[in-house]
DNA sequence: AAAGATAATGAACAGTGTTTAGTAAATGCA
DNA sequence: TGCATTTACTAAACACTGTTCATTATCTTT
């Protein structure tokens, strides 16, 4: 383990840093909320130094929106092991709604946020998420593929669930149920869910 | 029609000035990509003039979100001609998801960028949208009531409703669908709307 | 210990929202 | 009419922002 190696891992420690730091300002604050010179101070470093780490402030984004997607998967994955399709879809459905309402910072990172054009090549991110959506669709593929539902457009299917289920976190995350009185809002998203599985059941 | 008055409709006239600037700039370049040097600059004005006639940049904001709530109340409401309530409400959602694919800049204002607290205070608009989501939810209890539905649980079926036509405005207005090509997705929200009818014919 | 590479920063640039002090023009009154 | 007052406007400043760069300090190698 050389000086390099040691060097090497340095530098990975102090991108945590400045990632830790500002993912924590971002859920306090959100995006346009936190400057960089925030997150240098509450690192204790200068505003420049972060540049030697980081490109600009949407590269600290785009890390950001890496690790929530990695924190999506690892929340959702779980029901792989679920063999039944028809169980594991429900499962994914009220897994990916879990998530989003006990993460609403890192769900409007990746649903919500506009995120600069650049994201297109952040491939690394946009693999995560495609792949967690591509496992979403062959599971309603396998219900098509088992009779479940007597439509057969696996497409339309999916996508329309993910509609319910995005609508239903965003409504939530970016505060747009204010009719209803707070401690009646999960209920109500929980009843919703049990109804759209009801009404998927017999599509 | 004494001076007064005059003074009164060019102060007015001086508002409608900042707020066709602004809306024009908002959709552009987005909320926070417009500065109040860009809107001064546009009318021609010097940026201290605007505080005149808006104390800051976000009653600017909530001044647009009201038009945006009338543009949306205009494009919708010629459904209460409608007698029918099953006919009026999917017709209701035909036009709710229409009015977000044509002004996605004012879906956005309404429905998805994060106000600050104010906007609760912000009587005028948030009359103005009670006022809609109070005639959906109406004409889904007229629905109930004709025994369209075999549930009656009318909060719940009027939530999972919106929330599948949020969800789908949604994703479509901040660019989450890039994994279907471009031609392909507004077929793919037309279908998802027939599907969604479909499903709630038997719900 | 000297030379070279690396890490960190202070200061600056151009931008932001907002406030204030001051000017110039329009108005009300004598 | 002439003068005082109100109104409309703006230049300049303040405290921020993201970002860059010349300079300094520290660590590594010879």
């Amino acid at each position: 383990m050389g000086i390099v190696s040691r060097k090497e891992r340095e530098k990975e420690e102090m991108r945590q840093l400045i990632l830790g730091a500002a993912l924590k300002l971002f859920r306090e604050k959100g995006y346009d909320g936190v400057s960089i010179r925030n997150i240098a101070e509450a690192i204790e470093y200068s505003p420049a130094t972060i540049y030697l780490y980081y490109k600009d402030k949407s590269e600290i984004f785009f890390a950001l929106q890496y690790e929530a997607a990695a924190v999506k998967r690892d929340h959702i994955m779980p029901v792989v092991e679920i063999e039944n399709p028809w169980e594991r879809l429900v499962e994914f459905g009220r897994r990916y709604i879990d998530f989003g309402m006990k993460h609403p910072d890192l769900y409007d990172l990746l649903f919500i946020t506009l995120t600069p054009m650049e994201s297109m090549e952040n491939q690394e991110c946009w693999k995560l998420g495609i792949a967690t959506h591509s496992f979403f669709v062959e599971t309603v593929q396998a219900c098509v593929d088992a009779r479940y539902f007597k439509s057969t457009d696996t497409e339309t299917i999916a996508y329309t669930l993910w509609c319910h289920a995005h609508g239903l976190v965003s409504l939530f995350v970016r505060e747009r149920m204010r009719m209803y009185p707070e401690e009646k809002r999960e209920e109500l998203a929980r009843k919703s869910f049990a109804m759209i599985v009801k009404m998927a059941e017999n599509l």
